[in-house]
Parts: C-alpha cells; structure tokens; sequence
DNA sequence: GCTAGGATTGAGACCGGACTCACAAGGGGT
DNA sequence: ACCCCTTGTGAGTCCGGTCTCAATCCTAGC
C-alpha cells in the first residue's frame, strides 16, 4: 500500500487533497485544524494524509505566517562549559514553548558575530539571543533591535543598548571576592583574561566586555577600599589558548615579585592556569592562591578543590529564553526578573601567602 | 534618507526593483548574482538594494531552491562536554561550508529523537547528524534514509541500518584496557554506564548502545583470554543522575567483595564516581584503581591525574559535518574515512590492587 | 413550503524569491 | 544590407502552504 510514499517529489496539501477527493482549501483546513470542516472531510483528509504519510513543509508554512519557531543563538564558543550549560538552558526552555534552536558560534570575533546576526535575520528567525563578544561594537545589535526583532543579551551588556539582558552583575562580586583575597593578606592578585586586547591593561581604559569592566572596577575597589594601590600589570589580556594562558602564568609566577594569587576569569582558563603551576611544582595554595569564575563540577575534585565564583549559568539560559519568548509572543516583559546574582564558594585553594602582610 | 528602513513589513525584491525602475526579474537577477545583467542595470538595482538595506528572506529562496542550507544535530546532551566538542566539530566544520546547525537535545530519550528527527525533517533541513539515544529502535532513522534524506550517524551505530556512520570502534580499546586491568592484578572490575535497562545486566542482554555492547564485549574478552569468568555483577547500568551514580558507587566499594576498578563511561559519570570516592575518604589509586572514557582537560588536575580511555571527539564532529555535507552536494562519499580510533592513555589512576593476585 | 443565516466548500490570491519563456536590441560575418 | 547569435529584459509561473471571498448547503423558523 503505502510503498510508493516518500522517494523524490515531497507529499503536499494538494496531494492529500486529491486523495481526499477534496479541494486544496478544505484538506488544508482539515490539516491545519482551522476554518470550518465537516467531520466528514476531515476524516477522509487525516486518513489520506497518514495513507500518503504527509507531513508539512514549515518553510512555506513559515513564509506566510511570518513566523519560523526558530530562534537564534549567538555565543563564543560552546566548547566551553559556561555556554554548553546556559545554552542546555536555552533550548530546553525553548523546547517547552515550540521552538527550535539555531546555533551560531562566533569564536569571540565581532566579525563572526556580525555575520551570525545577519544570517539569522535573513533566516527570519524569531528572535535572538546573543552572547555579545564585544560591549563596545554593537551596531549590528542596535540593528536588530531597531528593526524590531526581539533581541535578548546574555551574559555581557552592550554599551548603551536598551535591551533585555541577562546577566551576572560583576562588580559586587568581584569586590567581595578580592576583599577576601586581600584579607588572606594577598597583595599581588593577578587576574587573568581572554578579553583581546591591543594595549596591555591601564585603569580606566575602554574594555571590550561589560563583565570584564565590571570585575576590575570591582577589584579596585577593594584595593581602595584599604588605601591600598592597585597594580594594573597583574591584570594580564590575551589569554586566548591554552600555550599563552601558560606563558602568562609562568611570568606572573617567575617574576621577581610573583603574584601570591590567581583569580582565572573563566573555567577554560583556570585549567590552563592550574596544569602549569602543577608544571612550576608549585602547589595550591602553599605557594600560589587560586580563585576562579565558574562553578564546574571538576573544580572539587583537584586537590585542594577550588575556590570559585559560581553564577547560576543554566538558570541564566533559561531566563533569557523565556523572555526572548515572551517578546516573541507580545507578552509584558516580565513583572520581575530579579537580577542573577553570582556567589563565592570557599574551598581549599585561597589561604595565607607565604609573606603574609596582614 | 534611510530612515525609514524597516519598521513594519520586510524589504523585498519587488520594492527594490520599483525603485530601481526594472523589472522584479531584472532586479532578482542582479541581487541574486544570475542570468544576465547590464552593468547599469546592475548598478542601479545594487544601490537602490542599500539605500532600502534590502536583505533576501532565505525562507522564501529555500522554498524553491528545495535547499535551506541548514542541517540538523541531535544529541543526548550538549551539556555533556563530549558533545559539547563534538558540536564544535561540526558547527566549524559546516560554517565553512555555509551550513547552519539546527540544535536539538533529547536526553537520551528516544520519544524526544524521534520527536526532533520529525520537526528537522518537517523543517526541510539539508541533512542530519544523530547520535542516536538507542541502537535498537531506529525506525525513525531508517525511514529518513529511506525517504532520502542525508543521514550521518555519530557515535553509535544503528542496527541492520546501512548509514555512514562516525564512531570509535570500542571493541578494541575496551579489550585493551581491561587486560591492562587485568594484568595489574584487578579482577573485580565495575563498569558504570548512563545506559537505561530494565534489568540488571547479564551478558548478552541486547543492549541500546552500540557502545555500550562493544566496551562489555572487549571486557568480556580480555577475562576470556586469561580464562577468567566476567562477573556481570560489577556492571552497572542507568547512572542516570550524580545521586544514583554516587549509590552505585558506594554500593560497589562498600560490598563485602568491593570492586578493586571501576570503569567510568563517560566524563560526567566519571565526576560523581571520583566525587564518591573521594566521600568514601578512599585514594586513588591507593585504594581503587580508576579509568575512564574521554579525555578531558582536567582529568589532567586532579591527584593523581586520571587514566583515561581518550577518543578524537572534535575530529569526529569534523568528520561527520564532513560526511554529511558530501552526501548533500552529492559527492562521493571520501575515499577513506579511516576510522577513528581511541587510546588508552596511562597517567596515574590504575594501579595494582591491594588484594593482588597477579 | 419558503427563506434567512450559519456551516461548508472551492477558486484563487498571496508570501518572496528563482526561474522559464518570448521577445527586442546590438554585433559580427559575408 | 541581411541573417544569426548573443545579451538584456519583462511577464508570468512555481514552490507549498495560509487565507480571503463568494458560492453552495442545510436546517431551523415562520
């Protein structure tokens, strides 16, 4: 019977339709369950259909409901835990309301991301959530939002955009967290990052990334908060592979006056971090007090189990795809989002330093 | 001038052509890069294209071209870094080639892949990579083959279905690092998998996973090789969850015959099992010998550093994009994929047990 | 028995591009 | 000067659905 199905040309409407010994109009009401059917009708197409094993072409469906269920995710690279975790976030919330999930990684390049956007648009996607790599280059954002596709931000605000965004408020923990350090009696606290940058760190210079801005502001005012001077060359950029997050981590610790602790910006950079002071045969946190962002489940089993920073990463997925939705589908934004907060988690690895100065 | 772009109803080509003063046809031919165009023509048509910031609705032209350029991933679990990097792979691999990637999750349930297989197909995807949640039930599979579509399978292979599929082939590996066990001295050797079963294990049981069979099978045949009995007791299936992975855990060391080595799946098992361990106030390898699948970055931190089964996730992600986007430009299918394989790397975690008989 | 009004139904427009076809214009060959 | 062939161009169809609109049924109300 129903041996001859699939094989070249697709089964459409019309199709079904003749089975059916209807019109196109009435089999597609039948199918797609709107506008008047007799019973009758719409018995005979539902059984055609299944007979013919028909199943609806969402592209056409989509160009004339404008609508593509479809929303788009731009981030830097999924590889890393923090997307991989807030990404599981997103589609499981979109899931739950019907829609699909484009993913577009943008290796942390404007550019790529510039370009992700614009495929998405021409996708007709039903909306975006963006991880933006950059806080400074937004144009292509301010685009998309003016353009009034609903656009929600993850993880980094963008300079004067007024959109949606999700996302960890630095400052506070930051400050909190260097405080701690410096009770321990840390001084030299370097801070490590893969923010790209031309020139090596000064205060007040224009970061590329809300997060980054924030978590220096935060440190520093920790440093103030004692009279203390904050040194800008602790505070190390380009920490983007793992041969240079090595070469960084060697010259904090082979300095003439090497740092006495570590704080890793993020989870693929704290490995890195961690297997060349094993390499130095330093230890944690004897020689070198480490700290670190995010909360991975690895962080407890080394020895000493670190200290981190942990922000509730798939949570933050899962609001941002819910208010994505909610704009998709004209709902009000949301009564109170409350703001996503970020915790320290005290393990092993921060403690005095050797030439304590408390 | 340009300040009333967007807003409201989309730019099309028509609107482009009428300011353009051409034909909708001339001015499609000139944005679409087709047929022939006076260079006036083509001029006009491009500037009037920017000035109204003119994008296609790549819906629409993949209606008619029958080519979204969009092909689809299911996995079990981006969380899981495993197909976190395998993703990667294949997203690199299909941006290079101007393919998207359309995301889907099934935690491993099969309603979920065939639920995700229909709404890819539905949504006229290119082609689709799936690592199927099961090995036996794979009608869904077959009848995307059948009906033509592009189909590459990765990790796991699917029954009696004639698919290209990328994977490692376990059965060497597996047999490979159990006679390594095994000549430590090991002889009760629990292996731990997230594979659901109704039952407990007992050997040659029909399992879901096309892996899962091929590590017991290389297990089962290194104690065969010594003339030693495989306890199938030591085999653990449905670690679904850190709490259920933990009990089997406790329930293999606290046994009044404990498991001397424990096999981790995979690396988010392997998590909770070392956390376990570690609970149970027990030292690897000192007390327990530990291996496992995957070879992530900070199997590398912990004390010791863990031996691990490693297999080249990224490069099959590669490989599959690679496959799957040859079968969709009709090319033949690579000479020789070479299959991958994976290896068994010795850092500190197996050692003799303290019980041993060697 | 006749008719108003809601339920059904079919024809065809439309979404936004790609592409076919028929035809006009310009150039080269002889 | 005439014919053939190569561009260049516009009208219109098609892809596979959704949706409008007018025509046709059917049945209750009088």
């Amino acid at each position: 019977m129903s041996s001859n199905s699939s094989r070249r040309r697709e089964i459409t409407v019309a199709d079904v339709a003749k089975a059916a010994q209807v019109s196109k109009a009435q089999a597609a009401r039948a199918l797609g369950n709107y506008g008047a059917v007799s019973e009758d009708v719409r018995g005979r197409v539902l059984a055609a259909a299944e007979e013919l094993s028909y199943r609806p072409n969402e592209l056409a469906r989509s160009m004339n409901t404008g609508k593509s269920n479809t929303i788009g995710v731009v981030v830097g690279d999924i590889e890393n835990p923090h997307f991989g975790l807030a990404t599981r976030g997103i589609t499981d919330t979109a899931k739950k309301s019907g829609y699909n999930v484009i993913l577009i990684n943008t290796d942390e390049e404007v550019s790529a991301e510039i370009e992700a956007v614009r495929v998405l648009l021409d996708k007709r996607v039903d909306g975006l959530i963006v991880a933006p790599a950059s806080s400074v280059e937004t144009e292509h954002l301010r685009h998309v939002h003016e353009s009034g596709r609903p656009l929600v931000l993850l993880d980094r605000k963008a300079e004067g955009l007024d959109v949606e965004t999700i996302a960890v408020s630095m400052a506070g923990i930051s400050f909190e967290s260097t405080r701690y350090l410096l009770q321990a009696g840390h001084r030299r606290i370097a801070f490590i990052s893969t923010l790209k940058a031309e020139t090596p760190y000064r205060t007040g210079m224009v970061l590329d990334s809300s997060q980054i801005s924030e978590r220096l502001e935060g440190m520093q005012r920790a440093f103030a908060e004692r009279g203390l001077n904050f040194s800008e060359d602790q505070v190390r950029l380009n920490a983007g592979d793992a041969d240079s997050i090595r070469a960084i981590t060697r010259g904090l610790l082979l300095a003439p006056e090497p740092a006495t602790a570590i704080v890793a910006s993020d989870g693929l950079i704290a490995l890195s971090v961690v297997e060349a002071i094993q390499e130095l045969g330093l230890s944690i946190p004897d020689d070198i007090s480490f700290l670190m962002y995010d909360d991975f489940s690895w962080t407890r089993l080394t020895s000493p189990p670190l200290t981190v920073i942990a922000q509730p990463v798939y949570e933050m997925g899962v609001a941002a795809a819910g208010a994505l939705i909610r704009q998709i589908e004209g709902r009000k934004p949301a009564a109170n989002v409350a703001g996503f907060s970020a915790s320290l988690i005290r393990r092993g690895s921060v403690a005095m330093p050797r030439t304590a100065t408390v």
